[in-house]
RNA sequence: GGUCCCAUCGUCUAGUGGUUAGGACACCGGCCUUUCACGUCGGUAACAGGGGUUCAAGUCCCCUUGGGAUCACCA
């Protein structure tokens, strides 16, 4: 069994979406679990539409989330040359033809012909005219299609799909200009490439008998096709910047996870099990393009963010520390050498922040000197008594050596007995004078990662302050 | 309109002829608790409709309905 060849094939008119990306990872796991290759080939024969800029978006947002490619990117405007060989080719088989129909007169006929209910497909005009020498005016390449019979093929996704020929028309390979459409250059580059395996969106589920005729005049072999189904939004429409963010890149600015993007992915349309949490190593193992659903997926950012939440929760807070530096940084927070540990303020957040903003958020306050505090907080937990508590509690930290969370607790607990309160009578005015908020960290924790000297400060400042 | 595809809780889905139709997100309760969360326990909630086939249908077939894709000198 000679080893399969996957390729994902954006056309560089923009960023990676979400459905792009879907695309891409599903390419790219079957390679994976296939051992074999997964290719990377830029669709920009549309010279007008496409960027550079486009092209690095595709790119950065794959090298996010984690998706090597073992070959290119290739770009297909490198190929015309070979192209156009090819289309001559058929055009000296005599499976394909010099088409001398304006744009507009075939305009005028698509519409008649959709008026009047029928199909706006190519009449066949100069499907039969003698193939000489050019005589100057403009012409398309037109592919001979058979007009009989019928194409189809397995969906490793959908099944058995068939189209009769009668309903395909003959489809324009080359423009005026002389460059080649897509439904051309597609069945080139993945009959070059040896791909094996296509895997693309539903969309594509038209263009596909073409192709394999395509295939078939070429004299190569035709690849599996696998259709995987759109992404919708909440009101079941196409996926678009309506209903959110669509852009890969714009789920990391908004405090997103790789892993927990790639994870909420797959799923959409992929399922083992009752199982929900998939790493990508998980995915190599497991995944297959058989047990991708047949429908469209509603994309639902909750369960997103619920994943969000537990990559975060359950991940390497050194590296955590690191992806927040940015997010600090539009913060103002723009050096944290002069306060606590980043892991260390990290591991008292994790488990209450589901996006990387609030982890961020919920940090400031930590590397904050000034801080502003909570008014309905100060005017519930802060009274006259509240000093001399702050301060009676600042005592026994100083004198419980080493600051660790048991002994910190044995402070408040030993502070109650003493004064005969409750851990309620203090703590929430602990909390405010150390983080300015009702909603933090555990207060141990707080004490712990802020030191014995910054808490001090927190509480006399807060004393200054509210008192 | 033609062609093609799709159809289980609100959402993502399990289910491959015999199940109390399972899980997850969200939602609602209880518990835990120094706040906010986390966690944990429990609950509400689905086979689009109609015909067949079969002892038996969410599962197979047909029709209806409803969604969607596509019909470019875009990809």
């Amino acid at each position: 069994m000679s080893q399969v060849r996957l390729r994902f094939a954006p056309s560089p008119t923009g960023y990676l979406h979400v459905g792009g990306a879907r695309t891409a990872l599903f390419n790219w796991l079957l390679a994976r679990k296939q051992q074999g290759k997964f290719i990377l080939r830029i669709e920009d024969t549309d010279v007008a539409r496409s960027t550079q800029e486009s092209v690095d978006a595709i790119l950065e947002g794959m090298t996010w989330l984690g998706l090597d490619w073992d070959e290119g990117p290739f770009y297909q405007s490198d190929n015309f040359p070979l192209y156009k060989e090819h289309v001559e080719k058929l055009i000296s088989a005599g499976k394909a033809y010099k088409c001398y129909c304006s744009a507009e007169e075939l305009e005028a006929k698509r519409e008649k012909a959709l008026k009047e209910g029928g199909k706006p497909k190519y009449d066949g005009t100069c499907r039969n005219l003698p193939q000489g020498a050019d005589d100057g005016r403009p012409y398309v390449v037109r592919f001979k299609a058979p007009q009989e019979g019928t194409t189809y093929w397995n969906d490793l996704i959908k099944g058995k799909i068939s189209f009769e020929n009668a309903e395909l028309d003959d489809l324009i390979i080359q423009r005026t200009d002389g460059t080649p459409t897509y439904n051309f250059v597609v069945v080139i580059d993945d009959a070059t490439m040896g791909v094996t395996t296509v895997i693309r969106g539903d969309d594509h589920v038209n263009n596909t008998p073409r192709q394999i005729l395509l295939y078939e005049a070429l004299e190569a072999t035709v690849p599996q096709f696998a259709h995987v189904p759109m992404i919708l939004g909440a009101d079941k429409a196409r996926l678009s910047k309506r209903h959110g963010a669509t852009s890969v890149m714009a789920y990391r600015d908004m405090g997103f996870l790789p892993e927990a993007m790639v994870n909420y992915l797959v799923r959409l349309g992929w399922s083992y099990g009752d199982e929900e949490i998939f790493s990508l190593e998980d995915l190599i193992q497991k995944f297959s393009i058989e047990n991708v659903g047949r429908s469209a997926g509603v994309f639902n950012p909750d369960k997103l963010l619920w994943l969000n939440a537990h990559y975060i929760k359950n991940g390497d807070p050194v590296r955590l520390a690191g992806l927040l530096v940015p997010f600090l940084k539009e913060r103002g927070v723009t050096d944290t050498a002069g306060g606590p540990e980043l892991p260390a303020v990290v591991k008292t957040l994790q488990e209450r922040a589901k996006t990387m903003l609030e982890l961020a958020d919920g940090a400031l306050f930590y590397y904050q000197q000034e801080l502003s505090y909570d008014e309905k907080g100060v005017a519930k937990f802060f009274n006259p008594e509240t000093p001399a508590l702050l301060r009676g509690l600042f005592e026994k930290l100083g004198a419980v050596g080493e600051l660790t969370t048991v002994a910190i607790e044995g402070a408040f607990k030993e502070l109650c007995e003493e004064k005969g309160i409750k851990l309620g009578q203090v703590g929430p005015a602990v909390r405010l004078a150390l983080s300015g908020s009702t909603a933090s960290p555990g207060i141990y924790e707080m004490i712990e990662v802020l030191g014995l000297e910054e808490t001090g400060k927190r509480l006399e400042r807060a004393i200054a302050k509210l008192c």
